[in-house]
DNA sequence: GTATCATTTCGATAATTCACGAAGCATTGG
DNA sequence: CCAATGCTTCGTGAATTATCGAAATGATAC
């Protein structure tokens, strides 16, 4: 629903930066559909934040511009959805996009037209 | 058995120009395990050769440099075999990179370890 | 051997990308 | 309102990449 016009060249170029695959990794083992608060109260996880994101994969403590624009590069190609919250950005993985792909290397490839070549 | 180490953020690098990534869509879809000689002999279909390929990515009839380029970065990040044949250099797709991307995008990632985001 | 064909490698140039710090924008808290 | 927090955008320089023609290589044909 939100994009369903997925450019494949552009999604392997923003996976293509070993930075945006480990940050992409990241966000796909933290989409738990569910997280349980400390007053015990369920909620919908939204996932982490840009400042979780950095402190991941740099280690260090401080937003980094440069994490900032590969979530963007990440954003632009539909591999993951930004929204703000409160005076937070939570980053998720957008699971139509891995699906794309998933079909894109399961899909059988027969010689459709014009295969001359064999 | 060729080339067990794939390196993820080459093979999309790789699949990340849009002219490459039509070379790779070419030559899964002639992929086809055996040919059809026009003595009536069956042989083993190896694929086309870059020549072949040049024509069909750019319609032009001479071989490219470009494509030349084009293939061998795809080589290198293990997507795709050449061989040579006689005068020629045969091309076709390596299956298991195509294995290994496909377990890529249809692996469950459970929040294995230390995923305090949720 | 020489000529020819198929392809790769070599330079050169133009364009794109990565990374960093500084400055700018929203949003919340006081 | 002002200050602080969280993040993005801007500007710059260094590094990589795409593309082209020309030269080089490797295999066959004569």
């Amino acid at each position: 629903m939100s994009e369903t016009n997925f450019d494949l060249p552009l999604m392997f170029r923003a996976l293509g930066d070993p930075t945006r695959l480990r940050i992409f990794d990241f966000l796909r083992s933290c989409s738990c559909p569910v997280a349980v608060e400390e007053t015990g109260e369920v909620r919908r996880a939204l996932g982490p934040t840009v400042g979780e994101v950095c402190c991941r994969i740099t280690g260090a403590d401080k937003i980094n511009s440069t994490i900032s624009h590969h979530l963007k590069e990440l954003r632009l190609a539909g591999l993951i959805q930004i929204e703000r919250r409160g005076k937070n950005m939570i980053c998720r993985i957008n699971p139509d996009a891995i699906k794309v792909l998933e079909e894109f290397f399961s899909e059988r490839k027969p010689a459709d037209e014009a295969t001359e070549c064999c």
